[in-house]
DNA sequence: CTGAAAGCGCTTACAG
DNA sequence: CTGAAAGCGCTTACAG
């Protein structure tokens, strides 16, 4: 029930070798004899020596902990982020420290900073909607990173992302094929790269389709659930009622509902629905919910495999890659009904409006 | 531009002290004289001087890190905890380190161990099944515990749990006032300790009704939903159908919807449906879901709480605390349809059986 | 109040 | 292959 742990120290004086060798065959370093690599082992063994990270971390000026900074994870897709990426790095061996950012950029940078004081080996970072002090910040430590999910403008950092547009544009074909003519989005951010592809690609296809398209873009920028509730019931309460709405997550996916729900509106008769973001309860509802599925494990492997390319090789080849997401079209998404679609779609030629509600 | 990071000495250099004046200055831990603290602070922010964590760590023989470590984070709760957790931590100027045991105490023993090995300043600890050797390495440590959630036997540890005992009796007793003669719980694991507490509140309520109550226990160790709908599909279809099902978790009770959907049994008409965890999606689906709500934020602060004292004091009296969660009777419960009840209860008195689906 | 110095537990050139 | 020694960047008694 001794409380002070052993050391290398103790290590090497009890298999009667130096607290060099003793590192060596710990850390596979270098070769070292059979015989007194078994002496060491065993006293390991014996006094149940383990390494403290912390001095080992200050010795080689470079922990071994990734650390991984999110926005949240009330949103399910970073939740499934955060667990898989948990899944490889603790599966190899390495621990990670996770910090939230609120999607706050000084917030980010705070909690950022701390990675960076605590040497961590390297970051994987969702980031903010302003991530250059953050990033500036990363890149002058020297510290390996990869961004996730919102790229990041330049070529100076591995990236893994989504290919935003190429799904927007597939769910916006969907729907306009089905022959909805009202499309409304919405977001949180409307600075976020993700909401302006996603936007961008809305209205292409918009544009290119056959008919005259609206497309209306709502910025709801909040985490309160009831806040966001009742925000969606006022945009929804004014005139020209979209016949199709796209959310950008999952708690806009679960607020969008109970806006329906609040209002009358059924779905999808009169509006249908489908989510940016898998989540869990998508297929408990009535109707199932569509939605663009993120391949979420893919991202944390690719993240893990670019950031130890990147620790191994400070100079390699800025590493990128950009993922296609799943279109799964559920019950939420029907034909809109005729005489509503048509009466709206008298207006004229495309309309790309835009709505923001009130901060 | 240069990697380098200033040091202590660096900073001492510039304010012309001593690097002990530079660290007093930067702890607190001594007054300094009014005009060399001015030059220090200069001196920091001139060379934007960060505080080496390792270091310190290394030399005060503990981190300003906490490690928390739970089962998982696909349950809601779990995930609710470990976000609220981030949260006062980290506005506390805390990192966290966090860790999933998946509910395997080898696992579990591997994670801590990393957390022991960084000599974190506390841990937060969602204990598995079996947790005497995890629990043992972090008292030999001497590393400050709070045991959170499924309390562990002894006076050793400070403790939040809550009242599992007292929640389940009033949920069995609502439905019993119902109606509900035929009642069957779902838990992940029998052995776990808020299991035990929750089937032995169940079986009181039942002993104690003035009905003949029947109370079935069900064991579906799994945490691949596919699996988990299967298993249950599998138990609902045997004779004896329950008129009400608790469910354990939030994962258990979207698996029980879908395996209602399946057998096409109707919820509430035919069976009842009640769910320890609050999952956010609980008032989107038709019919709500009736919820035993848990006060994570409360959960969380009191650890933090309790952490932090035991920090400050290793032989401060062991504090523990109970809380109270909330039992919120939603559309998912109803009285049972009166024939079925009645069929079934012909049974004679009290039947606790006990239905393990094989593993 | 201040500085010089020891030491936290490791790793890594450097000789041998 | 092995050992003795320096040093990672801090904090903390210890003198003054």
């Amino acid at each position: 029930m001794k409380s002070l742990r052993p050391t290398v120290l103790d290590v090497a004086e009890r298999a009667g070798v130096s607290v060099g060798t003793v590192s060596n065959v710990l850390n596979g370093t270098i070769r070292v004899s059979e015989r007194r690599r078994q002496r060491v082992l065993l006293a390991v063994e014996e006094l149940s020596y383990t390494q403290n990270l912390l001095a080992q971390g200050l010795r080689r000026r470079r922990a071994p902990v990734v650390g991984l900074c999110v926005p949240n994870t009330s949103v399910a897709y970073f939740a499934k982020l955060v667990d898989a990426f948990e899944d490889v790095a603790s599966s190899r061996g390495s621990a990670i420290m996770q910090m939230l950012s609120h999607d706050d950029p000084e917030t980010e940078l705070e909690r950022v900073s701390t990675l960076l004081n605590y040497r961590v080996g390297g970051i994987v970072l969702v980031p903010s909607v302003r991530p250059a002090r953050v990033l500036d910040a990363i890149a002058q430590s020297g510290t390996p990173l990869v961004v996730v999910d919102r790229p990041v403008a330049g070529e100076r950092f591995d990236q893994v992302t989504f290919d935003n547009r190429s799904a927007m544009t597939q769910a916006a074909r969907s729907l306009i094929a089905l022959g909805h003519r009202h499309l409304l989005l919405v977001a949180r951010l409307r600075g976020l790269v993700t909401t302006r592809q996603r936007m961008a690609a809305l209205r292409a296809a918009a544009r290119s389709a056959e008919a005259d398209v609206s497309v209306t873009f709502l910025e709801c920028n909040s985490y309160e659930q009831e806040e966001i509730v009742r925000r969606l019931v006022d945009a929804l309460r004014g005139p020209g009622l979209p016949t199709a709405v796209i959310v950008s997550n999952s708690m806009f996916a679960a607020c969008m509902l109970r806006a329906f729900e609040t209002l009358g509106i059924r779905c999808p008769d009169e509006v249908s629905l489908l989510a940016f973001d898998e989540p869990e309860w998508a297929g408990l509802v009535t109707p199932k919910l569509s939605v663009v599925r993120q391949p979420t494990l893919v991202v944390a492997h690719k993240a893990w495999e670019f950031l130890i390319r990147r620790m191994e090789d400070e100079a390699a080849p800025v590493q990128t890659v950009q993922l296609q997401a799943e279109v799964l079209i559920g019950a939420s998404v029907g034909p809109p009904r005729q005489g509503e679609a048509v009466r709206l779609a008298s207006g004229g030629r495309a309309w790309l409006g835009e709505v923001v509600t009130p901060a």
